[in-house]
RNA sequence: GGGUCGCUAGCUCAGCGGUAGAGCACUCGGCUUUUAACCGAUUGGUCCUGGGUUCGAAUCCCAGGCGACCCA
């Protein structure tokens, strides 16, 4: 039957209870207990007994088998399934005055789908399913639209993205990796909370964006006639408010960034920046760390995770090594002996290293290296330390290693995790960074951001020396849900309208 | 950006040049222990869109749309 057919079959059934006198979108319930609660209070109740406790609950019907005088509807609330068993007699007793052929039409004008609302007793049947024994029921929301395939689901990857609500309805895991997510960000939250750490919220709209190399969105306010940037971190608000006095601060926000869509780049992604006064990038790996292994302890009681078919041990400490170290490992160079960028791209090439056109300095070469043949195999987690200068505008020089700045990325599964660094508080060499950046702006990278003066101003009130983490949350989530794409996470993730024409009139 | 694959009933899929199919869902009938309930009957289509080849296209070709995966 065509999908408007079915769609006016039940528009017909919200009419006749209509007709009957029963408003097929209700006002409320009184729910008294839940699915998931039921089970887990009731598991050890032996086939055919009876418990003469009421309850009262509520849910969306997701299948419905329907016998003469006897019916089983499997009922799900947002902790999971219960089974209802109805029937006939017992409902038609205690529902004689409300609706005399109530067994009828709870037959007749139910459909999968529809939310459910009962009252009744607890029953394991013979079969071994634990029951609500419903004396009354009432629907409470007609659903018009018909759920997906019982047995097979929602299995379409779009129309799972599209229809999100569909794919939490027939997919439970989906349901999981959200609430999961919830627990992972309310935790973060707690840790940090309790180590004094201060959540301020800082600006979306922003007239310059920067603290990251990223292409921003641009929208307009109309009253101010100004062109406006989306936010691409939260990085360069949280530290003026560590010049206003805040010592811990951090933000867990939206962030915008105008570049391509993948299984692990969504347009709109979460981060979280930390900002800790008087602390240094040793410290905040040891934050980082310890952050990261207590959330994945409280949330899953373990260190040793599986993502992807792959193993991985949070257990601490991570390993830690310097980019060089990495590097020369893996392609036998040593950064540290190239005296110019003409030696070090010549030996980059000579090792297999590709892409190296757009580099100018160095450092990007060392980048690169780095990129292509260590990034790929940090699978365990690590702290790669010690940064090229010309990668890091934001960074506090190295307080040994010319060319370097005090800097730390994490890795797990082959990719970048976390990135932290003692925060750059001299405003003279800040400009100077800056004006860089603004050179490559002007020279055409559209990644690259031009100069924040009013950031400048207040580094000359005095910053305090001050270490900053910013991570992906999304990322984070995945790992912890073994989740293969950014999209798994994300609850309604960008995607390009079904029908360009449609969406272009 | 490039390559490969996919798009057919509400859902899951088959059909690959000769009348558009199945299971589930829906509708009707039967049924008081089912759990993918079962039995019987019926119903349901812009075969992603547009163009081309052909006596004839869901099927072959071209262009486009959306998506998945891989590569950059």
């Amino acid at each position: 039957m065509a999908s408007d057919d079915l769609r006016a079959t039940r528009l017909e059934k919200a009419q006749q209870l209509r007709e009957l006198g029963i408003n097929p979108y209700a006002y409320r319930w009184e729910v008294t207990h839940q699915a998931a609660a039921l089970q887990e209070k009731y598991a050890d109740l032996g086939n055919g007994e009876t418990v003469d406790e009421q309850v009262a609950i509520a849910g969306r019907i997701l299948n419905r088998r329907v016998f003469g005088k006897l019916a089983f509807f499997t009922l799900q609330d947002e902790t999971g399934t219960i089974q209802l068993y109805l029937d006939k007699k017992t409902i038609q007793d205690s529902m004689a005055d409300v609706d005399a052929d109530a067994f009828a039409h709870l037959k007749q004008l139910t459909d999968g789908g529809d939310i459910l609302g009962v009252k009744g007793t607890i029953k394991r049947t013979d079969k071994g399913e634990l029951s609500v024994a419903v004396s009354e029921f009432a629907i409470l929301t007609k659903s018009l639209q018909p759920l997906p395939d019982k047995w097979h689901g929602l299995t379409d990857v779009a129309k799972r993205y599209r229809q999100r609500y569909v794919d939490l309805i027939v997919n439970p895991d989906v349901r999981q990796t959200f609430r999961r997510r919830a627990q992972v960000t309310t935790a973060i939250r707690r840790f940090l909370s309790d180590r004094d750490f201060l959540e301020i919220e800082t600006p979306v709209l922003q007239s310059e964006a920067g603290g990251a190399d990223a292409r921003p969105f641009t929208t307009y306010h109309n009253t101010l006639d100004m062109a406006l940037y989306l936010r691409i971190a939260t990085e360069l608000h949280l530290k003026r408010l560590v010049v206003g006095g805040f010592e811990r601060v951090f933000e867990i926000g939206r962030i915008f960034r105008n570049e391509g869509v993948s299984t692990r780049h969504n347009p709109e992604f979460t981060s979280i920046e930390v900002y800790w006064a008087y602390g240094d990038y040793h410290d905040m790996m040891v934050l980082t760390e310890t952050l990261i292994t207590t959330v994945t302890k409280e949330i899953l009681g373990t260190l040793e995770l599986t993502y992807q078919g792959q193993a991985v041990d949070l257990t601490p400490p991570w390993r830690r090594a310097t980019m060089h170290e990495l590097v020369q490992g893996a392609t036998g160079l040593d950064f540290a002996q190239f005296a110019t960028l003409d030696d070090a791209k010549a030996a980059a090439k000579e090792a297999g290293i590709g892409n190296l056109d757009k580099c100018d300095a160095i450092g990007r070469v060392l980048n690169e290296a780095f990129e292509q043949a260590v990034e790929p195999t940090l699978i365990q987690p690590t702290f790669v330390t010690d940064y090229p200068v010309e990668i890091s505008p934001l960074a506090k020089p190295h307080r040994s290693k010319p060319g370097l700045v005090e800097r730390f990325e994490l890795f797990m599964v082959g990719r970048e995790t976390a990135n932290g660094f003692s925060e750059l508080t001299d405003p003279i060499d800040q400009r100077k960074r800056f004006e860089a950046q603004a050179a490559r702006k002007a020279a055409g990278d559209l990644e690259a951001q031009g100069v924040d003066e009013d950031f400048l101003l207040a580094l000359e009130y005095g910053m305090p020396p001050t270490v900053g983490m910013g991570m992906g949350i999304d990322r984070l989530i995945m790992l912890l849900t073994d989740s293969p794409s950014i999209r798994d996470v994300i609850a309604f993730p960008l995607l390009k309208p079904e029908d360009r024409e449609a969406a272009e009139e």
